[in-house]
DNA sequence: TCTTTAAAGATAGTAATACTATCTTTAAAA
DNA sequence: TTTTAAAGATAGTATTACTATCTTTAAAGA
């Protein structure tokens, strides 16, 4: 039996679907791959083709701007981790010890567990990490968010936030205490690797330590 | 008596010193407000001349690029806050209290207490919310950071960090507490004001409510 | 087998962006 | 009065971020 892990996603992020077509893979394939490389403000349609040996023209039928691309792209992210999270979970009863597997799940680095034949988990989870809030951080978010196009980013948030008042049913912050989570298991390996002064790791670079520091951090909030 | 506060930029982040010229401080001024009004996505230099009847040559003569003029501007907000925090904890004995202060400090929108002409502080604020993290997230962070560029945002962390251990000099977890306080003051209020799922004061959306949190979160941690 | 149609390739063009260069004017300091 | 530094004016270039159009390819349908 071959298992094939398929995320529906939101159609308005492209303009036609890229899992359709041997072309869309390479499209988001590479892409994450030049975006890792290069970083999101140097990433351009024109070096994607380029990379693929298509045309610029040929990427702008899939999607209408780069930005749009990395909403695609980060929202896949979150819809993955989010799968991740429940496929986890599922057969742990104490809600405390499935908190520490999101928590887990969240800020180490994924071991390839479910193939998704053209996505480079691995890769993407870093650039997520590096860019991923720009995918939010614009003048547009509003209209953004009206078109769902973080809604796996706020499911995700919701079910942390859910697990979190499985533990303690009177915490008064479940859904802010999530969001801290999510994002600093994101920041605190950024601030490891890149800005070590910020964080208490900073000399071993060990993602078991973010961990450790996360785990700390919601218990004490939540007792 | 009339003060006048001056803070020492780092020299490598300007061709020429805009605090020293009418035309430099115009360039900081209207930058900031221009930022504000439409992001530092569609910002350039060009736009910005417009709006001070000056040339986007003009501009080039005091930065580089955007990017330069990004981190020069969170660089002055950092800094400026780093005074503000020590100015107001000058008479407090109790560490306790002088981190709530610093929470607050961090987490609500300033009223002008000391002026500085040419920099409007409240929406200085809300850029760097927005923002401020696009001067890090970039393939070129380890360069800024050797040039130092990053020294006020890392300087105002390790203050926080100091007096966390004051309260608790056996808290494990000290720096990436203090940069998940820095960072989730701003982050909490975004997401109350752009995406009020991820926080649990998107119906109030009131400033107090993200200081409420951020100290339960502290305090629980290092006690 | 023939036809049709959808995707991809090839090529061209345009406005805006991100600069660099140079020359002139202005105004303050020496 | 001369020198010099800053600012203004203008021009030019490579790259970016697209849009348009026409042709080829290949698979699906009749």
């Amino acid at each position: 039996m071959e298992l094939k892990l398929q995320i529906r996603m939101n159609e308005k992020l492209f303009l036609r679907d890229p899992e359709q077509t041997e072309l869309g893979k390479k499209i988001i394939q590479h892409s994450i791959l030049l975006i890792h490389k290069s970083g999101f403000e140097s990433f351009t349609f024109k070096k994607l083709a380029e990379d693929i040996n298509s045309t610029e023209a040929g990427v702008y039928r899939y999607f209408e701007n780069k930005h749009k691309l990395l909403m695609y792209i980060t929202a896949w992210y979150w819809s993955w981790l989010e799968y991740r999270v429940t496929v986890h979970g599922l057969n742990i009863k104490s809600p405390a010890v499935r908190l520490k597997k999101v928590i887990k799940l969240l800020a180490t680095t994924v071991e390839d567990d479910i193939s998704t034949s053209y996505v480079n988990e691995s890769i993407l989870h870093q650039i997520i990490i590096a860019e991923g809030s720009k995918a939010y951080f614009t003048k547009h978010v509003a209209e953004d968010n009206r078109d769902q196009f973080f809604k796996p980013y706020k499911d995700l948030c919701a079910k942390v936030s859910d697990i979190i008042l499985e533990c303690s049913p009177k915490y008064k912050y479940p859904k802010s205490l999530a969001s801290t989570i999510v994002e600093m298991a994101h920041f605190q390996n950024f601030f490891m690797h890149n800005l070590p002064a910020l964080t208490d790791f900073g000399k071993e670079k060990d993602e078991t330590k973010v961990v450790a520091f996360l785990e700390d951090l919601v218990f004490s909030a939540i007792q």
